[in-house]
DNA sequence: CGGTCCCTTGATAAACATCAAATGCAGTGG
DNA sequence: CCACTGCATTTGATGTTTATCAAGGGACCG
């Protein structure tokens, strides 16, 4: 598979011989669940490509506790954040969450790449950006939207970014990881499900059914900041609108 | 003053020709506590460094709650992660919330000055990792950590980071302030203050005063995920190293 | 002196985590 | 086909943490 199929805004405006040079240099690795990309203090020598599946970063305390940090979605970096640094350790482990294919690049590869084409640099910082738009987002719905607010925003962009049917589609991995993803326990994700039951959304197995979009939007988006900036919520009131979701 | 002394990290091996253009286009704006460097929802037509102060990002809902963000410092940017966006709206509002000088960037300019030196480019992106994976710890602790414990280790951060005295040093801005940046009400606030009294922390005004660094230590560390791999923990071991503090 | 602002303290309630146990479901091997 | 095992999910009971509401104290400033 082309680059710019897998990460188009990555790899955008990046002339063909250089997509085809990085596309060389790179790994593709097959994994199964349970399997680590890398585990946090390892020396980051490589970024990650998600083709498919999911990958979840956390870390362990001290204590014995997994710290979920952030679940991994096809056409993400990993070990992105470690590009830079000098010492270049990864800062988190990155495990399988969702039988996924993955390429491999080698950081100095990378870096060079980065050093010839600076467009390449250009669609990393954008990226970049929209990240720290995006959790802080996350960070504020953590905040102030309680559990069953959180998972149904998650829902109503999950179906709006892939274009989903609202009346049925698949989730992109089990419950437990989705609740960890969203920064709760599972047996809250259960109980929010319960409560999402009276906004018409009913989730079977990896099957969600929204029959009831505008309840949800009148009763979540209404607490959530972003409001009117949200492109999914936009894109709700007017779906004509051609649509480029960010996050 | 230089703006190699402002943001040491963002114009690291630039030019000087490079800093001084950059620094002529700059406007300086001095503003008090309640001003706005900008509100949710006006077009991006600046980069703004901080000088000093500290400045509020928030948002609101449409039920009129406001959500705070972020609480930015002096040295770092803000409105960069609308730099690169082709629909130019500040995606949160700025407030003051100490006196605070800042410079003005014209979107404009900064982003020539991107193309022009890529030197630029790269730092940015580097700043930018830095702060995903700040925000990444951020989360991490909103879930995990106490609120007496994020409180904690906040202010050995601020210690070890600017280098104080444990014994007296000073904050810098109001306790409510630090609420809303460590995502506490000003009531948990108090309460954690209490608790960390235990530990030898009392704070007086705007004066802290931490006594037995080491009970922090073990009460605090040993409950975050970053254990090893944070900074300032490995300074508290081993004060000698040299130290390159990250967040 | 009266005001405002900031912080503290107390009482109460909401949300969520945790613990424990039951249920369902898929794959395995008889 | 059926029991069996392991895993994910649900449900219930309970405890902890924090938000919220309400009121009081203290500093600063006119």
């Amino acid at each position: 598979m082309p680059l710019a199929k897998i990460a188009p805004d990555l790899f955008a405006d990046l002339s063909p011989d250089a997509r085809v040079q990085l596309g060389a240099s790179a790994q593709t690795r097959h994994l199964t669940k349970g399997d680590h990309l890398f585990r946090c203090g390892q020396v980051a020598g490589h970024v990650f490509l998600l083709v498919s599946g999911a990958v979840r970063l956390y870390r362990e305390t001290p204590e014995g506790k997994v710290a979920g940090l952030h679940i991994v979605m096809p056409g993400q970096l990993l070990g992105e954040t470690e590009l830079l640094e000098d010492s270049c350790h990864y800062s988190a482990s990155a495990e399988i969450m969702e039988p996924a294919r993955a390429l491999m690049f080698p950081r100095a590869v990378f870096r060079l790449a980065m050093s010839a084409h600076p467009v390449l640099m250009l669609n990393l910082l954008q990226l970049s950006a929209r990240q720290v738009q995006q959790m802080r987002r996350d960070r504020e719905q953590l905040l102030t939207l309680k559990a069953s607010q959180r998972l149904g925003c998650f829902l109503m962009h999950l179906c709006a970014e892939r274009d989903y049917a609202p009346e049925r589609f698949p989730l992109p991995y089990t419950k437990s990881v989705l609740a960890s993803g969203l920064g709760m326990e599972p047996e809250t994700f259960s109980r929010a499900l319960g409560q999402l039951k009276d906004m018409g959304v009913h989730l079977k197995g990896r099957e969600v059914e929204m029959s009831d979009m505008e309840a949800i939007e009148t009763r979540i988006c209404q607490a959530c900041s972003l409001s009117d900036n949200c492109a999914v919520r936009q894109y709700l009131q007017e779906p004509d609108t051609a649509m480029r979701l960010v996050s």
